[in-house]
DNA sequence: CGTTAGCACTCTATTCAAATGAGTGCTAAA
DNA sequence: TTTAGCACTCATTTGAATAGAGTGCTAACG
């Protein structure tokens, strides 16, 4: 699709333009030694590579800065695969290594590391628990009107709500209901708890106790789903540091959104395995028009998924945070294997 | 010690200070009708107020400031306790009516209330478990070397830990152990579990059971303390729209600091019960040398404490803040009065 | 024919002096 | 004691001139 050479001077253009965030003229690439043409020569290759939607100029006497579709270019046939830091390998066998007692904390910690290595923000959804099951089952009354459910899942975490105990329900009761579910439905995956009680407990219950309606409406609450999977964000003020956010009132947008877990599910969710990079206007929400976001997915033991993240804007170092994050997702799924499971 | 006139000048210069974020000069003041003297007369005031510390002078020709002891004055002898809005009141009752299931989402709610009503960042720390007591422990074995330890407080918080199982020990071994701790030590305060496990638990666990060592260190590392009392913030982007942050670096600075849970335990820090305001650089941290924090205690059950706080410019509505932390930390008391406890 | 030097042109950013205007302090009069 | 008047200060705004970076085009060059 683009010559030799113009792929040269849109690889040296976007270079130049993520590190400095100016728009970058003919001369200065000519100088840079691995373009070896007069800067007339490369004028003309600009102008035809702004033709072609690849540049874009801010104003007829300014340089040119990449168009979304330059930055594509850039990402699927241009970008050096940079290998790391001999320090930041370090810190992802230190997070292997760690010794995080939390699935959550683990992956707290790759979003510090994330953000600090790459001074962008780091975005993390925590697994889906979609694909595990239940481990252990907990109803414990702390007075006469609630109780606290707790269930923990093959994965080790545990989620805990508090429920109102209806009129009639004992204590024994529900130390009887406990002791069902545990017998009955442990091992059963997460999303078919609510299915399974209705069709397994629900008749023993019939049988062998009054109250039926009451305890189920109990049970109902209490494997009520754990909300959304958690998201964790870090770096929130790296954001601040980028020239393409000066403008306050545009930060504050978009810091503003950061804050909503149903905007940031949404910019994340998606089927696809893998690294994906979706720069500008590829993302959903029309004020991250001015960002990309570069995620990779983590598996727990093979069972459920995560997904880690990089916002920062569209002029972000693509090599460097796409190698970052494949080397620290694969980190995270090894440092959350072999703890948990079956 | 200030003259009938010169407080009402001051109180003039701070409610227009606090509206405006632009020094105030005496013109203005004449003509807002509430203190009526020709701006001449102002003026002397105005420098006498300057020289006991009062007010500050940007430049020669620019109006006047409030220091720091000037906003001290005039919150201790002069915010009016505006009454709160109508809609505001509502927000409150909401509060305590909603069916919130967990004191964390109690204690969430009232934050993202608490910034959007002052347009200020709110800091909400969880109540200290100082004060409350076991209510219930379970040792879960995962796998042959993880466990999840649980406990459940007298309040009905659920704090969960995976721990390593040691060598040689046995899952009707964890399972005596919880059974163990749970005749024991139920009802022991949170803060004295440890005494207690060594105290009484230990002789037991030696007569009775081989891995006497392996057994404590079990026990011991189930019973750390679940680290501080959670932090949650809300609103820290309302510190982009004060003027007084206009300045980025400074503005980062600041998020940043928020973003240290130690940071915002040490501001929050106080064994005072009730409101308290401190401003300016009656703050800790120099970074908050402009911005002043004022913090309410609230109870739950009369057992544990926590802290709101709102956190924004020294040039702050301190009246409005004032009484809306006042109101809100009562509703949250309310709130969470009832829901559990003995 | 592709490449490059040269040059006129465009447009932004910088600089600097002058004008503006808000506000003060002081003095003298009411 | 209060206030009108006035000279003075100083940050901010304004506008014009200038500098500078970069382009597009044309003509020359190998």
């Amino acid at each position: 699709m683009l010559s030799e050479r113009q792929s040269m001077i849109l690889n040296a253009i976007v270079d130049d333009y993520i590190r400095c965030a100016e728009p970058v003229g003919s001369r200065s690439i000519s100088k840079r030694g691995d373009v070896a043409f007069s800067p007339a020569t490369i004028r003309n290759e600009m102008a035809d590579l702004e033709e072609l939607g690849f540049l874009e100029q801010p104003h007829t006497s300014a340089g040119r800065i990449p168009s979304n579709k330059g930055y594509r270019y850039y990402v699927d046939h241009l970008a050096p695969l940079k290998p790391l830091k001999a320090e930041d390998l370090k810190l992802f066998k230190q997070l292997a290594a760690e010794k995080l007692s939390a699935v959550e904390e683990v992956i707290q910690h790759a979003g510090t590391i994330l953000a600090s290595m790459t001074n962008y923000t780091s975005i993390l959804l925590g697994p889906e628990k979609f694909n595990t099951s239940l481990r252990h089952f907990q109803l414990l009354p702390l007075n006469e009107t609630t109780a606290v459910a707790i269930i923990v899942t093959s994965t080790g975490e545990v989620e805990n709500k508090t429920v109102s105990i209806p009129q009639g329900v004992s204590a024994s009761d529900m130390e009887q209901m406990a002791n069902l579910l545990n017998a009955r439905l442990a091992g059963v995956p997460m999303h078919r708890l609510k299915a399974r009680l209705y069709s397994e407990i629900g008749q023993e219950i019939q049988r062998h106790a009054e109250h039926y309606e009451e305890l189920m409406k109990l049970l109902d609450d209490s494997l009520a789903r754990g909300k959304d999977p958690k998201v964790f964000l870090s770096g929130t003020t790296n954001m601040l540091i980028q020239p393409e956010f000066k403008d306050i009132g545009k930060l504050k947008t978009v810091l503003d959104l950061l804050e909503e877990t149903p905007t940031l599910m949404r910019l994340l969710n998606s089927e696809q395995r893998g690294i994906q990079v979706r720069i500008g206007s590829e993302n959903v929400h029309q004020a991250f028009a001015n960002c990309s976001l570069i995620t990779a997915t983590y598996s727990l033991e093979g069972e459920a998924f995560g997904t880690i993240g990089i916002l920062g804007p569209t002029r972000m170092e693509y090599a460097k945070v796409i190698g970052t994050l494949d080397l620290l997702s694969r980190a995270m799924s090894r440092a959350l294997a072999g703890r948990y499971g079956a």
